[in-house]
DNA sequence: TGTACATCAGTGAACGCGCGTTCACTGATGTAC
DNA sequence: TGTACATCAGTGAACGCGCGTTCACTGATGTAC
């Protein structure tokens, strides 16, 4: 009766949901409007309420999808120290800074979630949620509760510095900020003895 | 010739840079449009081009204005370790965490600025500045190109922590994160022996 | 002192435009017989 | 094998609305004489 795959909607939605993101992170939640976020997928504007219930329900699904990345992301870095090092360096590099749209979606986004339907919110709380879980438990040369403690503070960290390096229009000034990023980062994250290497 | 006392006009200048910095903080800078940022100033849609000659000029305007009244609270902070950290404690307050119009406009605002028009993150820029030359003059515990580095890291830190305590809507979970904040912020800045005590 | 005039901060209607959302429809694809 | 029909992903025009901006105006206040 269906005559088409029914991987073909799927696909279109799934399509949507990654467009969607690249563009949420390019131009901002309330930058971007309905006829550019479908235009990107390749489709016109009424296609989008086949996929989606309202730009809230979007905007959600894409915060979910954006986290469950970083997440699986995170969890195929390989065990020990040196791989999460890796990780904050190339997260504060200017390649990170200068391409949102492929980038953190906290790093873009964050205040704006902040100011989202309660939904948005809900997603956002459930996605962070095991992504904080998951550094803590990388940080296990710290006891547990510290480890949570670190583990929110790396995050927030990186998150921040990467906005204001983004929001700074000076190039010496934002590379400073970054540099001076990775140093902070690994002195709450780093076992003793290898903070501050340059 | 001038029938009105020069000052008049100036007051309502610095009433509109006043009330749409609570605005902008509130609704973000895209969330909050010229009727409404002239209605809570007590005019009429087409004052509001008598003042400021676009939307981004007032923005631009009330960015420069809200960080030099941080940077003039700050400078009005008594100096030593204590007041220092009761900043801290006060910035990463729920207080503020539920308030963000009487907030710091980085935490409310900081990923829109990096998406605005180019004279907003130039006055973003310039605003900024003094404020990480003033926390890293006042870590003089540490060496001055140290001191430069965690003055950027305390800041950073203090708004993403705000930003993600905003984004979460479990109550308990943002208390944590405010409160883990709190602590990473003490092991970036105090001086040796003082870190940590809750 | 009283009247005519100039100034100009603020008014409020209107502009074209893009927003989120709705809906009657098209047309490619499958099934039924 | 060939034709009639059902499905439904996607189309595209239209909806009311709020956006940033413009502009002819009002009316309170001062000065000039």
């Amino acid at each position: 009766m269906a005559r088409y795959a029914p991987e073909h909607k799927e696909a279109t939605r799934r399509r949507m949901i990654e467009t969607a993101g690249r563009r949420f992170k390019r131009d901002g939640i309330d930058g971007a409007g309905i006829a550019t976020l479908v235009a990107d997928a390749g489709l016109t504007n009424g296609a989008f309420y086949g996929h989606f219930s309202s730009k809230d329900d979007l905007i959600a699904t894409v915060v979910t999808d954006q986290l469950s990345r970083q997440l699986a992301m995170l969890e195929s870095l390989p065990l020990g120290w040196a791989p999460l090092e890796a990780f904050v360096r190339d997260y504060l590099s200017p390649t990170h800074r200068d391409n949102p749209a492929d980038g953190c979606p906290s790093a873009a986004l964050l205040d704006e979630i902040g100011r989202a339907d309660a939904v948005v919110r809900d997603a956002y709380t459930a996605g962070i949620r095991p992504l904080l879980e998951l550094v803590a438990r990388r940080l296990d040369h710290l006891p547990e509760g510290l480890a949570r403690e670190r583990a929110t503070g790396l995050l927030t960290l990186l998150f921040s510095t990467l906005q204001l390096a983004r929001a700074v229009t000076d190039r010496k000034l934002s590379d400073q900020i970054l540099a001076a990023g990775v140093q902070n980062a690994l002195l709450l994250a780093a076992p003793n003895g290898k903070e501050g290497k340059a």
